[in-house]
DNA sequence: AAGCCGGGGCT
DNA sequence: AGCCCAGGCTT
């Protein structure tokens, strides 16, 4: 039953994925590494719609590797604070520079090289893996932990860091060919149908094997009306 | 395992 | 006025 779940919803969400997918200009093919990279910075913890309104006011400033490696801590910390986090994501990204400068402006070759220059977590590695080794490797952030937790094994939340079924869910689901695209879908599909607070339940093209959604529909039978809370 | 960072958008 | 957001680091 559990691969049949895996199966249903990888096709499922790259279906939905084809028709209602979210534009941003860092998953755009002109995105260039240090685009991507950098992105995974701005998106933490943020809107994924608020980095996009501040895309261009970053990147114009800061159009590559060499412009961000000339900029001190000061102005980073100065730009970014519109956005949020932004001495933390300030330090992080100086950091990066510096890690930069010492390679002689090359990327990190693999993923433990990444994690050993100590200014990025398992997502930022995660990511940097899927998008420029081409790895197949799950953003396994608080809305793909959200929506494997409801679709598998509701319960109680936890965080993500420490949840090793969620974890092993995660890198079981992304085994698709299109998985840069699924791990997208995912994403999108947590914000705009599996959203944290009031969920689509109703028009989810996961519902059939949802469980989340048929503990709510019980829930919902025994209270005696229609009504149903979200949570 | 919990606290903290953080401005801005959404409800 | 409160809640939430493509996490990661410190305690």
């Amino acid at each position: 039953m559990r691969e049949v779940m895996v199966q249903y919803l990888q096709h499922r969400l790259l279906r939905w994925f084809d028709e209602n997918q979210r534009v941003f200009p860092w998953r755009e093919a002109r995105a260039t590494k240090y685009q991507q990279i950098v992105s995974e910075i701005l998106l933490q913890r943020t809107k994924a719609e608020t980095v996009a309104r501040y895309y261009d006011t970053f990147f114009s400033k800061y159009p590559d590797w060499e412009a961000l490696c000339g900029a001190t801590l000061e102005e980073l910390e100065e730009v970014m604070r519109p956005l949020g986090l932004y001495r933390h994501r300030a330090r992080r990204l100086y950091k990066l520079t510096e890690d930069l400068r010492r390679r002689g402006g090359q990327l990190p070759g693999d993923a433990n090289e990444l994690r050993d220059s100590g200014f990025v977590g398992l997502y930022v590695t995660n990511a940097f893996e899927l998008f420029i080794l081409r790895n197949r490797k799950p953003l396994l952030d608080v809305n793909m932990s959200r929506l494997l937790k409801r679709y598998f094994e509701p319960g109680d939340f936890i965080d993500v860091r420490f949840d090793k079924e969620v974890q092993e869910l995660a890198n079981d689901i992304i085994e698709v060919r299109r998985c840069k695209e699924l791990n997208w879908a995912i994403l999108d599909y947590a914000a705009l149908v599996c959203r944290k607070r009031n969920p689509l339940c109703g028009e989810c093209v996961l519902n059939k094997y949802c469980k989340y959604y048929a503990q709510s529909r019980e829930r919902s039978d025994q209270s005696g009306r229609g009504e149903h809370e979200a949570g």
